[in-house]
DNA sequence: TGCGCCATGTAACATGTTACATGATTAT
DNA sequence: ATAATCATGTAACATGTTACATGGCGCA
């Protein structure tokens, strides 16, 4: 239901093949699909059926025919009613805390090796989205800036950004005291 | 996967029966699952199968029998494995923010009713939260500070409690300057 | 009279992941 | 030689949600 619309989001914004959306969604973390094939060549075909997009199919030669969906206006009408449903809190996965919790039986070095390990990840991730976003190569990605169309939508973007941005500096900077909290018990 | 350990976390710390987990999941924001009752019973069925827990059959009169699951040593070890275990990032589903990216379409009062709506939803859930913790009347919560086992134990609950909190607060304040933002736009 | 609690469970569906399959092309 | 890229797609599985079913008890 939500996925669904992410792609007919993205189709709103420029006529795309499922190959690139595909890698849109893989080099996206603010995206929480894995971008498998799938998910997004199902949605692509359900979302022809019900007309919310037309399929152009681009023959090449040596490679397989480029499918290009572009959204209608009763896709367009639909999107905009969904943008404006009624939003739901964010629901996350956090299995560390889940292992945090039951964390006691471990010797100290086990949970703080543990606890660094996450840090390790966490920044590691933050540094990949710095990354993401200075790179001017790459085309096609998803909520980059420089390719909104209105001033408004760029702000947008950029404050989905500085979400993702000040989620991951929250995660950094809890393990952290986490881990120095346990040091001083 | 997760909620297997979810659940036997839980039953480390006490024997309990399906429904007293279900109600312990379902009082939760911490655990992200919906709390029904197939996922439940069906991991509750496969954890007994592999010998991570013993059943106990309770007959009542008037009600249906009580079935006491508790952690066998299999189970321990299994958990604390889980536990030490390579954390992985949180993966969270944030389609309000999904919205927003296509919000441009919007007209400025309908996107501020959107995100006015966002905002109310997070703010009463910092104060269901803060009302959970508060309430000594509810026996059976999860992560109660209170009913930790050891000092560690309670240090890493409420530190859990914390990063809910924190999380929250982050978003409240995001969504409280994006507001303002469109407005000065 | 009707609803919610106790406590178990199942059926049907929706969503998501991993792995595989084609088959030529290009880079290491 | 080996792997990755292009571009489509399917099969099998894992996970999760909603709604229903039993059946007596207590409350308004």
């Amino acid at each position: 239901m939500s996925i669904e619309f992410a792609i007919l989001g993205i189709l709103s914004w420029k006529p795309l093949s499922g190959y690139d959306l595909k890698k849109m969604v893989e080099g996206s973390t603010a995206l929480y699909w894995s971008g498998n094939n799938n998910e997004i060549y199902r949605t692509l075909v359900s979302l022809h059926d019900r007309g919310l997009v037309t399929r152009e199919i681009l023959p090449q030669q040596n490679y397989p025919a480029r499918k290009i969906y572009t959204i209608t206006t009763k896709g367009q009408v639909e999107l905009k009613k969904w943008v404006l449903s009624k939003p739901t809190l964010p629901q996350r996965k956090h299995t560390l805390l889940i292992q945090v919790a039951w964390a006691d039986q471990a010797a100290p070095d086990e949970l703080d090796t543990l606890l660094q390990e996450y840090e390790d990840e966490v920044y590691t991730e933050t540094l990949l989205i710095t990354a993401q976003r200075q790179s001017k190569a790459g085309r096609l990605a998803y909520l980059d800036v420089s390719q909104a169309r209105t001033k408004r939508e760029a702000y947008l973007w950029s404050m989905i950004q500085e979400n993702e941005t000040t989620y991951y500096q929250n995660e950094l900077s809890w393990v952290r005291k986490l881990r120095q909290g346990l040091c001083e018990l």
